[in-house]
This record gives structure tokens, C-alpha cells and sequence, in this order.
DNA sequence: CTACTATTTCAGTATCTTCTGAAAGGTCTA
DNA sequence: TAGACCTTTCAGAAGATACTGAAATAGTAG
């Protein structure tokens, strides 16, 4: 079983997704069930998880329960079974969608925030003692400007690409000419 | 000094800004420092960012070594001053540039070659004793072949908007348009 | 060469994250 | 209501990551 190509490409992939996830901040184990649901041809239970990746039951249950909260993973009840099933969202561009959308509004909204609010504090010191000449406002509110019309660019971008991505790049340049009109 | 709006707004920002770098698999620390020196009107030594982020010694000099690997922060040495000084790229199109590529180098090269792996070993599979049948082989290679379309499209997004996003959507919707057809 | 100044390295430590395993909690059936 | 079965929770353990502080290294001027 082991040496059977398809079961090794399987292995090698949960791995490799458990490692790019890890270096972006998110639970190996976790992207390692998410891999794992996303090649199971049908839905599986906690203990096929728990016997598949090594993991103890308490993991495999905080962790799918995270999925199911991103919306990458969803509950499968079956009739006659009490046992709860597990299937992934096997659409790439949803699940891209998902990420950015929820990435963005966890920990990239926060230093939006705060920009603005920078940006507002700058114009505060302007003129105040203390708080060095004009020159250093307008160097301030040039560093933060910058980064803020870059944010804004970038979520342009995303939900652009979220929107019409999987319909290609045509599409794409149509949405985006349209926007930049 | 403390009180000062200016003050604020610049502790305020290179805090959230180590927040938002350490929730995206960036240390913290790194972050703090970049945030320090992209908001310095001059270049800082060593000493100064010891001083401003009460770091060690140790942490500072590591820290701005990767910063300066990744291109993110320049050595700058003065006549009759044998301290080194560090200032940061200011322009934030360039900074989004590095760390896309760098990172995708080093943390998203490893799954796509995983998953062109994973396609050679599929087609292996294909009529192999053991293998399950060609209604496996045909899942899986579904599944792994629009991840991979996947990659390609967001690789085809990010190269563009590295090139063209800074001079704003119009050009980038003509750049898309040219790629599109 | 020596003294002086600045930078790098690294073993030990601290901190943060994630996992484990077992107990507690739910739910269904007889 | 008891018993079977499954899931969740959480205190303690393990592991990963990053920091500290001091010794080693490097460079410069006299």
C-alpha cells in the first residue's frame, strides 16, 4: 500500500501542505486534515483522521472544528450513524475566497484601522508643541498615505480576483477595465 | 514626548504592524524593526533600535541581517563613523514586490513542485496492481490539476500586479487585457 | 602591535503554540 | 433511567520559535 503511487503522491501532498501552511501562520496539523479531506474521494470520521495523520482525538476535534468554522470543511450526517463525517470544499477558488476574506478581516483590517487612525493623529500633532516642525508631519503622512492607498489597491485586487478569477483571465481584464473607468 | 500625537502614531503603528507580520508567520521582532526604520526620517544604528524596541543586542543584529537578505533594509556607512547605520525601502509597491517573490521562492515553490510530483505519480498509478481503479486515478488527478491551475492564474496575478500595480488600475486592466488575449 | 569600537554568534532560557489523554458532556435507544 | 457511543474540553506536557547576554570575531586608528 505504501508503494503504491497514488497513496505515496496522497502522502507527499498532505505533507508539503502541512509545511506551506505552517510557514503562513496556520496549524500544520490543521492544513494537514484540510489536505487530507480535499483527496478523500467520500467524507470521513474523526477516527479515520486520528488513524490516518497520528493524531489524538482532542486534536483531530479542535481541528476540524476550526475548518468547519472557516467554512472549508463541512459536517456530513449520515442515517442510521451516529458518528459525524467529514467533507472538504473542493472548489479551489471558493476555497481561496475563503482565506483571503477571513485572513483579511483577522489580521490585515486591524492595521487598516490603525493607519486611519494614524493618519488622523498626524493631523492632530500638526502645529502642536513638542511635535517637531511641518516637515516631519508631512513626512509622517506621506509613510502612512502610501501604505493606505496600498491597502486599498491590494483589496481592490482581491475581491476582483476572488470574484471573476476562476472564469479566467479575460473575464478578469473585462471586470478590471470596468473598474478602472 | 510620550503624549505627543506624532509619538503616538508611530508607537501605535510599528506595534500593529509586528501584530499583523507575526500572524502571517513573520517574527514580530523583525517586523517592529522594519515598522521602525520605514518611519525614520534617517537612518538608525543599531544602538537606536535597541534603544526604541528594547530589544538585546543579539535580537537587533539578527533581525537586521534578514531584513537586509530580504532587501527590505540597506547598510549605510558615514565617513568618520565606524557604526553602521540601516534605513528601510520606503517604496511600498517594491517592498510588496520582494516579499512576494521571496516568499513565494521559498514557501509556495515547494508545494507547486509537490503537486507536478504528485501528477507524474498519478499517471504511474494508472492501471497499476493495488492502485484502486481509474475512477481513483481520474479523482485525484482532478484534484491535484486544479490546484495547480490554481497556482498558475495566482502566479500570472501576482507577477502582473507586481509590475503594474503601482501606476494604478488603468494600466494594470491594459496589462491584463494584453496577457487575456 | 595594541587598544578600542562595533558586530556577530550561540548556548541557555523564556515564551508561545499546539498536542495529548482522560474526564466531562451530549444524545440516542431500549 | 441506564448504557452505549460519540464529541468536546482542558490541564499538563511537548515542541517550536525567538530572545538574551556575553564571549568571540572583525575592523580601525594610533
Amino acid at each position: 500500500m505504501r508503494e503504491n503511487p497514488l497513496e505515496q503522491a496522497r502522502l507527499l501532498f498532505i505533507r508539503r501542505w502541512g509545511e506551506m501552511a505552517a510557514s503562513w501562520g496556520i496549524s500544520r496539523t490543521m492544513a494537514e486534515i484540510h489536505a487530507l479531506l480535499y483527496l478523500a474521494p467520500e467524507p470521513l470520521c474523526t477516527d479515520d483522521v486520528m488513524e490516518q495523520l497520528e493524531v489524538s482525538r482532542g486534536s483531530a476535534s479542535t481541528n476540524l472544528r476550526q475548518l468547519e468554522n472557516w467554512a472549508l470543511v463541512f459536517r456530513i450526517h449520515r442515517r442510521n450513524d451516529r458518528k459525524e463525517y467529514f467533507e472538504a470544499e473542493t472548489d479551489v477558488w471558493q476555497m481561496f475566497e475563503i482565506i483571503i476574506r477571513e485572513r483579511r478581516r483577522r489580521e490585515v483590517q486591524p492595521i487598516v484601522e490603525t493607519i486611519e487612525r494614524c493618519l488622523t493623529l498626524v493631523e492632530d500633532g500638526r502645529g502642536k508643541s513638542g511635535a517637531g516642525g511641518p516637515a516631519d508631519v508631512d513626512a509622517f503622512k506621506k509613510r502612512f498615505t502610501e501604505i493606505r492607498d496600498f491597502t486599498e489597491a491590494m483589496n481592490g485586487v482581491f475581491n476582483l480576483v476572488s470574484k471573476a478569477g476562476r472564469l479566467g483571465l479575460k473575464p478578469l481584464a473585462k471586470q478590471l477595465a470596468r473598474l478602472a473607468r
